[in-house]
DNA sequence: AGGCGCTTGTGCACACTTTCACAAAGCCGT
DNA sequence: ACGGCTTTGTGAAAGTGTGCACAAGCGCCT
């Protein structure tokens, strides 16, 4: 399930402030979400809970954490050394949170050799020594949109299974690759777009009209 | 729906490259989606459609971005100047897609004044006056994970009804009030709990055993 | 030891999404 | 002008996910 890592995130919140013990009702409330689904998520688990108290906080992060696959850390490679791939190499939240640079390449010869949170910038072409080296599974995109493609393949190419693409383009993987996609102006379109709605619904309420269906009238 | 944003990109770039009409099959294959779905996905715009023949890809851009309330441009304004808030802030990308920065804020004295993608950082109380004066809907929350909800609060309180938190943390607002939560920590807890299950997958393979639905042996 | 209150785990119904399948509708060649 | 080919738009079916409601189970207090 996709909202595991979210319940991950909240109970080793709650570990950290000491809490030992949590029912599903308080971690729904954390969570934003239904109590009953928390509950099937955590059964999926498998039986961890007790009746009548609630979960272990500690035990239940080992088990999620089991269960994503974070018993161990998972070295990422990122594609692509400019504003972004820097950002994110310098970023710290990504050691600690399990997933440390193991390596960043660049086509750019200006790029190439520069170190960037402790981690030097090397060619493309190194990228399957790179990966194999450190049996890396995960690749990060953070060349430009028309870039994006050829990132992708060569990091099939080297051996990667699973691919995070900041680029805003869908790329085209082998069956069996993992392709996960952040696009911030989706993002931002989405957010426009529930603004927008509000902004009909205020001109509908003020012009006091039955609320048609088609909100015509795209100037003023 | 959010996948509108996606059909948006996809009709942009056939636009670019010159195409001018296009089949609910062709955009469907360019998304990796069912056909039937992108159909009625665009039923939902209205009869926008040719039978026979397609979609007008520059007519249904216009649709889908009047649906989107993208027929103008919409200020940001980002909550925290550092490393994202600057990368974020001097990335062109935001304003080309309809979004551009209409201004920085920050607690730090230190970060307050500088100057980042032609915008000046100024300090957290003039986050009001900033947003009314330029009439902004959209706020960004690039502060540390602690900090993320007075950066909600100051945001709602300055007026802005939608929040972009890219934070690792939950940030409760009013009701009325649309929030997004990018983490970078989940899609990648998500990627390796698909590696996760392909190692698993390899090792019953290989053991060539009745596959169990509980794999236990987690060392060696 | 037994009862009482609390919380889990889950069967079931409902709502929403996805996919199939096909009639209606347009274009083009003859 | 008409028939055949193509593609849309949409009803209906199949599939997923969500939430309610409650029995089963556990701890604690007496
Ligand atoms: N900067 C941001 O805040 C931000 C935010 C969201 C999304 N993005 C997206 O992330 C991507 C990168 O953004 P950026 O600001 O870092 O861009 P950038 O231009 O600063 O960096 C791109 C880097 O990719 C390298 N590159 C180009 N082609 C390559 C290839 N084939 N193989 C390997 N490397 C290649 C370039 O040499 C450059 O160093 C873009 O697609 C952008 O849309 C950026
Ligand atoms: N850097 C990345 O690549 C990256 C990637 C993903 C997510 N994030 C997340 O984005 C957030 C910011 O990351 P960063 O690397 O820019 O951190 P940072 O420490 O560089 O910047 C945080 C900024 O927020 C400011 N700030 C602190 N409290 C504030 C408050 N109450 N109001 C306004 N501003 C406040 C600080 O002064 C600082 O300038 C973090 O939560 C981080 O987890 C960062």
């Amino acid at each position: 399930m996709a909202r595991l890592p979210v319940y991950l995130q909240l109970l080793s919140e709650q570990f950290e402030a000491g809490i030992t013990n949590i029912s599903s009702e308080e971690l729904a409330t954390l969570g934003g979400v239904n109590a009953a689904k928390v509950r099937k998520d955590l059964s999926y688990l498998g039986s961890y809970g007790t009746r009548g108290v609630g979960y272990d906080v500690e035990f239940l992060v080992f088990q999620i954490k089991r269960e994503l696959g974070l018993t161990h850390e998972w070295h990422v490679v990122i594609v692509g050394a400019g504003n972004l791939g820097q950002a994110l190499s310098g970023y710290g939240g990504f050691g600690e949170r399990g997933f440390p640079v193991g390596g960043i390449v660049d086509v750019a010869e200006d790029k190439i050799g520069s170190v960037i949170g402790g981690v030097r910038v090397r060619h493309i072409d190194e990228l399957a020594q790179i990966v194999q080296s450190r049996d890396i599974a995960i690749g990060v995109i953070a060349t430009p949109g028309p870039a994006a493609q050829d990132a992708a393949d060569a990091l099939v190419a080297a051996g990667v299974t699973s691919v995070l693409n900041f680029a805003p383009a869908i790329v085209n993987t082998p069956h069996g690759i993992s392709v996960r996609k952040v696009d911030l102006a989706v993002e931002l379109q989405i957010l426009s777009y529930h603004e927008q709605r509000r902004a009909n619904a205020r001109q509908a309420t003020k012009l006091q009209a039955v609320p048609g269906p088609r909100g015509r009238g795209a100037s003023a």
